[in-house]
DNA sequence: ATGGTCGGTCCCCGA
């Protein structure tokens, strides 16, 4: 049995209603971790993403960032709306389900990480600090022994592979060095990531901006990522990108990423 | 073509 989970910013669930419904109907996949859904709770289309066989849970807030978990399969727990290390947290940006797949509980966080521009300032600051949170949460998680899928925007330039022009990008709290070791050293506690894991693969991005015809030039930059535990990764199949939703009328600025288990 | 992004909004801010 195969399960698919996707990563997905779509820049306001509101905004994104028809593509995002049309993308879930064409893909069908098992789980979907959104960020960026812009909404509070209350105001998410729920009815609409049920109708097509979705739990579907919430952490929101108005405006501004906001993510979502919605599954095919049954929700047994939600083990966060918040990342642990700091219950008042005012931005949305974490929820963790315990997800009921064939083989066994799997553990799935949906993660919009803080963008950090302008760096260095207190944005950036926030990002490392949030960062180090995530990274003091992603080690109690490996405790559990557990298939464990962080999925989301973490705003992570990995490579210069993973960017059109490196050098464009030199100075941003996207690719700093800072950001980078934050985000190697929640792998190095033991998670996979996944895309990268793929030999052979670079210059396939997630993020085109709406500016300056970044899309038709393929100006774009990877920064949806999966990391997965061992039990996780083990059971990897394969991972893509699905650039098909990202040339869309009224699209979202990112694309989603895909992952298939054997679990 | 002296322009050129979106989305959510207390009309700018965040990305």
């Amino acid at each position: 049995m195969t399960l698919t989970l996707a990563s997905w910013n779509v820049n306001s669930i509101k905004a994104r209603l028809p593509n995002v419904l049309d993308w879930l109907k064409e893909k069908s996949p098992d789980i979907v971790c959104l960020q960026e859904i812009k909404t509070v709770d209350d105001a998410f289309p729920r009815l609409e993403i049920e109708d097509l066989g979705y739990n579907v849970e919430t952490a929101g807030q108005k405006s501004y960032n906001g993510v979502a978990i919605l599954s095919k399969l049954p929700i047994e727990e939600i083990a966060h709306r918040v990342l642990p290390g700091n219950e008042d947290e005012p931005q949305a940006r974490y929820i963790e389900a315990v997800i009921a797949a064939e083989t066994g509980p799997v553990r799935c966080a949906s993660i919009y990480l803080p963008n950090g521009n302008p760096a260095p300032g207190p944005k950036y600051e926030y990002k490392l600090a949030w960062m180090e949170r995530l990274k003091a949460h992603a080690a109690e998680l490996l405790k559990l022994e557990e298939p464990v899928i962080l999925a989301g925007d973490y705003n992570i330039i990995p490579r210069d592979d993973d960017v059109h022009d490196a050098a464009a990008w030199a100075g941003d709290a996207l690719i700093r060095e800072e950001s980078r070791d934050a985000f190697a050293a929640i792998k190095w506690l033991g998670y996979t990531e996944a895309f990268e894991q793929a030999d052979g693969r670079a210059h396939q991005y997630t993020f085109w901006d709406y500016q300056a015809g970044a899309w038709p030039k393929n100006n774009g930059i990877r920064i949806d990522h999966l990391l997965l535990s061992p039990k996780a990764a083990d059971r990897l199949e394969s991972v893509e990108i699905d650039r098909g939703p990202r040339g869309k009328e009224k699209a979202s600025d990112h694309t989603p990423i895909v992952g298939a288990f054997r679990l």
